[in-house]
DNA sequence: TTTT
DNA sequence: TTTT
């Protein structure tokens, strides 16, 4: 018997990337950040104030919802748990990414405060999305833009 | 404003490692085992029971509570937050692994359950507790056990 | 927006009260304690042991659960959330009583380990149970026992 | 061994109640709502909205802080254990109230965004706040205002 | 009423 | 590496 529960409210780094299977299915897959206020220990000791990345997984009926109404900015509350997985980076070796696989959801922010960039005149997706440090993801070499790029397996789910 | 939260219920998987430091202060790191029970979906698919390993570090008070108390095999209620720290492997690379700061614990297990390596007879110490593989824990290549080894920066702390 | 979430392990009190409905629904009920341990505060003032009843509501598919494997001294991991509902005392007074609804139940005790009064050689069920007195629940002035006791409706649901 | 916690966000139905002591120690009292989303059953039943009072208290350094920033309006933020204690009623009767008893806050809604009676001109505190009900909270029958109040022993604690 |  |  064993319990493995996180709870977080923080703010959702990048818009969400969803992916629609034809099984039906769909996964999401955003950044979250929280931020612990910084403090001074009793020794005079200044702990500055620390932002922690969490990579946020949502499913099914959740990632549909968080395909509608997440955007880049929004504060959001998290139910879910701690899962960590193995992937071979470029070299063949092993790597960890841990994520958040949520099962609960709540939005914080005020209807409409973060419309995104799918809301916007441009449209532009967020190309940069991918330069930005996600804490604990796989980064990936540098790439031709050039040419198309074969689906990494390890970019296939999640991050 | 944000809150970062985890609850884990779980075994712990091998004895800690405690590190007392001249500041008086102390870090205890184990790691803590969480197991889904398997289930069918509706369309039948059997997904299986999954062991998630979770990386678990304790300090100060909490360290020496751990350093006395806790052993492999114990049952344990953790509270605490999670942190991923980088640090560089052996290539240089940056490397990510997901911590979790213990800030509130209590012990499932009856007392004496689960005596440890301290308590036994020949009192001999886990030394093969080192080359256990921790999910997301650096690895560290083989090295000679002939010559004094340096401290590695990257093992430092936790893990 | 809203979160209303509580976390409980602590020990049953008495064996569950569990009612099955012509609807096919079920309602378990059964006290839960937690006890916080006593504690010197810096002014050397001593804070007693002090133990806390919870009302426990639990329905449907986790009501049969509990009803088979639940038992008076269980110790359990509870995942709910707080309900208050008022009720007509017999003098006409509004009560109020404060349930935890429970929607994720873990059993921390070895199997077997509290049989319960079902599973006992006299198999003497527990008829004084309903003369426990639980923490915020109504209390039934005394009625001859003589004659048949009809069902109160404060008395129909929970507790 | 036992664990007691909640994690409530809801809105504060009233401006806080704060007492300081002689002692130099300090408690925070207010009414917070949850409120459910209705839901509609596979059966076709409507579940309606449902909206949960829980009756707050803070002490010491939280009462201060409670009593600087926290105002009628405010979303919260709260972590703290479930704790019920008993009173007498006017006609003796013993009579039970569930508060939560909060040792962790965050404040959800913008800073200034609910300014409360303290900070208005007129700072005609808000004296409604007693015929608010409150679930679970010990009503008070009809006194005259003419007169100086004699402090009711079952008011002089939280609720 | 539970349990440590 | 834990445990059921």
């Amino acid at each position: 018997m064993s319990v493995n529960r996180v709870i977080l409210i923080g703010n959702v780094g990048q818009d969400p990337r969803v992916k629609y299977f034809d099984t039906g299915s769909a996964v999401a897959t955003f950044p979250l950040a929280t931020t612990d206020r910084g403090y001074t220990l009793a020794n005079g000791t200044q702990i500055p104030e620390r932002t922690e990345w969490h990579n946020i997984v949502a499913s099914n009926r959740l990632a549909e919802i968080v395909d509608k109404y997440v955007h880049k900015g929004d504060k959001l509350y998290l139910e879910g748990k701690i899962r960590t997985r193995s992937y071979s980076d470029q070299s063949g070796a092993m790597r960890y990414i841990t994520e958040i696989y949520v099962d609960n959801m709540e939005m914080l922010s005020p209807k409409g405060a973060n419309p995104g960039a799918g809301a916007s005149a441009s449209g532009q997706p967020a190309t940069g999305q991918q330069q930005q440090p996600v804490a604990g993801q796989p980064q990936q070499t540098q790439q031709s833009q050039a040419q198309p790029v074969q689906d990494n397996p390890a970019d296939d789910l999640p991050f």
